[in-house]
DNA sequence: GTCTATAAGGGGATAGAC
DNA sequence: GTCTATCCCCTTATAGAC
């Protein structure tokens, strides 16, 4: 942290697109404000437009790289093979990815804004690419695909509504059900 | 449509209750303008803003009117015992609110403003009724009741997504398996 | 590469007339 | 019950200095 002034573009870009992915994905597109993206970046509200162009670019990069870290997340689980069966290990990586909890929280919010004309299909687009991909890499039935595809948007939901810290006991049982038992990536979130 | 001037306040509360959904569904809380819903209305935007008192206000009875419509169409399943099983029937129930299609994606928004201090908790309180509704009304176990509002939130992206007018042979395929085969509430749906 | 300053527009809320 | 007018804040984006 705080190396500030004058780093290399390249990081720049990067560490600016790890900020938003977490402003975006607490606030949603609209929500956020490129402002709050900049001050988590630790620069200018002026350099993040200048840098990506407009929020909305900046946001669809965010997602474009969200939907890419979920890809290569199941690809590395498809080839690890371990025994134990796909859906499984790549339930697993699903659960891995909440511990950047900007991954699923910016998809979210993507794949609910299919009616902006210039967002809704880079939002298509990405659903279709992670159905193909437990389908055809996977090798799961369209039924197997489509309950993962549930568990998953289930899980997404269960983080946005933050149900994993609620003190209600039914809460904890809706989320120990969605996660298949096993909490541990949830307790090992900051509560924010 | 149009009767215009001089409704009674219950009335004109629905109706513009009526639009928020619409508005909320497609744009979300923060990216619908309380402009969008007055002209839905038909109406001022300054009578939307004094009709509830604020935008956060509109949305949150927007919200709350939808758990209201899912839990009384949940209900009505759990009676109408037709010998079919019971989330066959709530199932069935859930395509049926399709046809109004505020209800579901204004219930997606709600569940993606978990951090937000107002909305938060009515998100979360809203999701861990309709869980309690179909586990403890309907007799699910916790683990049919978790599938279950897991179809029920692929059901929400998919219609958020507009995947449902997609003329890509696998959205087509994930759609049909995300309802269960059965299109004609998806069909039913003007394309917007 | 990065900032400050600021233009330009949008949006929620209020006041007051009818 | 409903509108028009308007205030003022917030936000994105641009210009130009360093």
């Amino acid at each position: 942290m705080e190396t500030r002034h004058r780093l290399p573009a390249a990081e720049r870009r990067e560490s600016i697109l790890a900020a938003a992915s977490v402003v975006f994905g607490e606030r949603g597109y609209a929500g956020a404000t490129t402002d709050q993206i900049a001050t988590a970046a630790g620069i200018s509200q002026a350099y993040v437009v200048r840098t990506f162009g407009s929020k909305e670019a900046l946001f669809v990069e965010v997602a474009r790289r969200a939907v890419g870290r979920i890809a290569a997340a199941f690809r590395s689980a498809i080839e690890a093979d371990d025994g134990r069966p796909v859906d499984r290990r790549l339930g697993e990586a699903y659960l891995d990815l909440i511990a950047d909890r900007g991954i699923l929280l910016s998809l979210l919010h993507l794949f609910s804004l299919g009616s902006d004309p210039a967002i809704g299909p880079v939002g298509r687009e990405g659903f279709l690419t992670v159905y193909r991909l437990v389908r055809d890499e996977a090798g799961l039935s369209p039924e197997e695909a489509s309950h993962f595809l549930a568990e998953g948007m289930l899980i997404n939901t269960v983080l946005a509504l933050h149900l994993h810290e609620s003190e209600d006991p039914d809460a904890l049982e809706l989320v120990t059900q969605a996660c298949g038992g096993d909490l541990s990536r949830f307790r090992a979130l900051a509560a924010g």
